[in-house]
DNA sequence: AGCACGCCGACT
DNA sequence: GTCGGCGTGCTC
């Protein structure tokens, strides 16, 4: 007998000893099944040590070892265990984290093969003959243009039903499956300009060696195929490659391009709307080996490719690379860890890369490329600013902006306003006697929805009639104050009344399909004026536009948010770079009143190395990261002042042990967090401040360990945020 | 996190 | 007299 060290999926930074039979194949990372309290819980073995006759007295054996999922490798553990002690959380929550949610159903799911499939002559015949494309002739279709094709491949990119029509053709002969071949060669590369050719000839040259890359490629300048050839290379050499992406960046367009590149290679996408059995799935055919390259959101940094061999990270500045609850890790971050763990490179592709990454490329620590010529259209967008302060405006119109969408109308060409505000309008007010329509769950305002007649809380979700009357004086004359996206749909249609104008925000849009709907309404020319929230701002191309507007961006401009410049200087490069992607030359509009702001003038000039030395001169002059490191403990409670109270007594916590051991490590006081109530819930913040990673590291390992053993009343929970995205 | 044990209010 | 509130403490 052994005794097996389990992670479990516990709030208590602990591991759970079992004994178990000492048998064949017993091994560290293995799945089990164990007794816990009065029920039983499912972990991970994490380490194996000789029982002695004390453990066999004060230890319970475990219930089953789930030997269909091959032993976790000491790599990922290795990872594991990293994300547990730099985030500060339970190892056992960081593996629940990182396992797919269903994986203990999933393991008896029969090794499925995925064999590659060829249309046969008599596929070809029945397919030239037929009227009507049946399913089984739209796969016979698809592999007869395509070429030979994984299953899996052939069933992401048919629509339902396409398992059934699959086998029907297979049974009907229209279908073979035939040897690899060259395995996994890559089909249709494209032709690289001198830029990209040389970005590719680097990183190739460091395959299986540990390097960090920065590709800082404008927009347009052929990222994406720097990936793919990249990829080419590491499945040439007999490895696999994940690829992370945005979570609005894992559309079906670019699963269906790198599927149709690598015909050959076993492609799994993961992300966290997939089904439990079919993540499951995914998870443990990249731990069989079985697979060539992951595609995937945050979640996928933690895919067990025993063979890895490169990591790419695209829009590596991306916020939803950043997990918000629970383990709050940053899988960009993660994934460079991993990188390095594995002695592989690291690629991390941006047009407007993270000041962070931008710093470690300054320092030398990555490796900077840069991609600065357009691959399809050659002339970058112009940007123009215009003054709304001496300007009248009409609905937050201004006429320069009016008559630039009126030019395009009669051009017949596209044009995106921007307004990042979804809603009709941001509040509803009574001038009267200032009432203003407050969310009752948080400290914000709700905001009014025109279409469904109701005021909405876009913090916690509730939903309220709009008054007729102001609620505290009766007076009639309750209105809409401020704009969002609906009511400029509503201006723009009495400006344009025979354009078509179609609304993109998370109101509008709402399931995949919807997107995919307008995204063939915008493709097919059916729109001219589209009017959008930052859904639009990222990663899709829109060949016929040629105007962007950009509305309403002061706000952030000015934000107490240390961050909000870097934030908001990466959304406009991006809906900048929507316009003009084709032949046609595209122009962006800004309406502001700070003309003169510098992060306007950076963004005309498209310059955003200048930009980023900028913000960087102001980091480091404030001390503010990436020239510092923070980390932010939060605690919520039904009354703010008990949150605080708690914060208030770990501070002193932590400022004994920052004396003790002479930490220069720095500790603001505990402060309500800017949206301080939210779901009933109010919430304040503890920052803390350092000059280095290790020196944060240890104050907050032994802090950490302090408030897991302190005793809190009921209604009080706390987490602890390294590297926090904002403040 | 669950889930038990354990001491004080309004009900058949 | 009980049913049940959720406070605190443990789970190998």
């Amino acid at each position: 007998m052994r005794v097996a060290r389990i992670a479990l999926p516990l709030p208590k930074p602990r591991l759970f000893d079992y004994l178990v039979e000492d048998r064949d194949g017993l091994s560290v990372g293995l799945c089990a099944r164990v007794p816990f309290g009065p029920g039983e819980k499912t972990g991970v073995i994490v380490a194996l040590d000789p029982a002695d006759a004390m453990s066999h007295d004060k230890l319970k054996p475990l219930r089953e070892l789930l030997i269909d999922v091959p032993p976790l490798p000491g790599p990922w553990l290795a990872m594991a265990e990293f994300a547990a002690r730099y985030y500060q959380h339970p190892l056992g929550e960081v593996i629940a984290t990182a396992l797919p949610p269903g994986l203990k159903r999933a393991v008896r799911l029969p090794r499925e093969d995925d064999p590659l499939l060829a249309a046969t002559a008599e596929g070809r015949a029945a397919l030239a003959a037929a009227k009507k494309l049946t399913r089984a002739l739209a796969a016979v279709s698809l592999v007869s243009s395509a070429g030979p094709m994984r299953r899996s491949a052939m069933l992401e990119q048919l629509d339902e039903g396409a398992a059934t029509g699959l086998r029907d053709a297979r049974n009907k002969g229209w279908l073979e499956v035939v040897a690899v071949s060259g395995d996994v060669a890559m089909l249709d590369a494209m032709a690289l300009n001198p830029q990209q050719a040389a970005a590719v000839a680097a990183m190739s040259a460091s395959l299986g060696r540990f390097e960090s890359f920065l590709l800082h490629g404008i927009t347009g300048s052929g990222k994406t195929e720097v990936y793919l050839q990249l990829i080419a290379a590491t499945l040439g050499q007999g490895k696999s490659a994940l690829m992370l992406v945005p979570e609005i960046g894992l559309t079906p367009q670019l699963l269906e391009r790198v599927a149709g590149r690598f015909p050959g290679a076993r492609l799994v996408s993961l992300h966290s709307g997939l089904a439990d059995g079919a993540r499951s799935r995914g998870f443990v055919q990249a731990l069989r080996g079985e697979v060539d390259i992951v595609l995937g959101t945050r979640l996928s940094v933690f895919a067990p490719l025993p063979n890895l061999g490169l990591i790419v990270v695209d829009e590596e500045h991306d916020a939803s690379f950043k997990q918000q609850e629970g383990l709050r890790y940053s899988a960009r971050d993660m994934a460079v860890w991993r990188a390095r763990n594995e002695g592989i490179p690291i690629v991390l592709g941006s047009a407007t890369p993270s000041l962070e990454s931008w710093l470690h490329a300054d320092a030398g620590r990555y490796t900077r490329l840069s991609l600065t010529q357009r691959a399809v259209a050659e002339a970058p967008p112009s940007v123009r600013l215009i003054d709304t302060r001496r300007i009248k405006l009409d609905q937050g119109l201004s006429p320069h902006l009016v008559e630039a969408l009126r030019e395009r109308l009669e051009r017949r060409e596209q044009s995106l306003v921007f307004l990042n505000r979804r809603g009709y309008a941001p509040v509803i007010t009574c001038p009267t006697c200032n009432w203003v329509s407050a969310c009752k769950h948080c400290s914000a305002n709700m905001v009014f929805h025109q279409a469904d007649a109701i005021l909405r809380c876009h913090h916690c979700g509730a939903e309220e009639r709009v008054p007729r009357t102001c609620p505290d004086c009766g007076s009639h004359d309750v209105h809409a104050f401020g704009r969002g996206t609906q009511r400029l749909e509503e201006r723009l249609g009495e400006y344009f009344p025979t354009a078509r104008i179609l609304r993109v925000d998370r109101d509008s849009v709402k399931t995949p399909a919807q997107w995919a709907a307008v995204r063939s309404q915008i493709d097919s020319g059916e729109v001219d004026i589209l009017i959008g929230t930052q859904m639009l701002a990222k990663g899709h191309d829109f060949p016929r536009l040629t105007l962007v507007g950009i509305v309403g961006s002061d706000a952030s401009l000015y934000s107490s948010d240390y961050r909000a410049p870097e934030r908001l200087f990466q959304q406009l490069m991006q809906v900048a770079g929507r316009a003009g992607r084709a032949e046609l030359p595209g122009e962006v509009l800004i309406q502001t009143e700070f003309v003169d702001h510098p992060l306007f003038r950076h963004l005309a000039s498209q310059d955003f190395p200048g930009f980023a030395a900028m913000q960087l001169g102001e980091r480091k002059q404030a001390g503010f990261p990436p020239y510092s490191y923070h980390a932010v403990l939060r605690a919520e409670a039904p009354e703010l002042k008990e949150a605080v109270e708690f914060l208030r007594i770990t501070r002193m916590a932590a400022q004994m042990i920052t004396t003790e051991t002479s930490l220069p490590v720095r500790l603001f006081d505990p402060v309500p967090m800017r949206l301080v109530r939210r779901a009933r819930l109010e919430r304040a913040q503890l920052v803390i401040e350092a000059d280095s990673r290790a020196m944060l590291q240890t104050l907050l390992t032994s802090w950490v360990m302090g408030l897991h053993a302190m005793r809190l009343p009921r209604d009080l929970r706390w987490h602890l945020d390294v590297d926090p995205g904002d403040l």
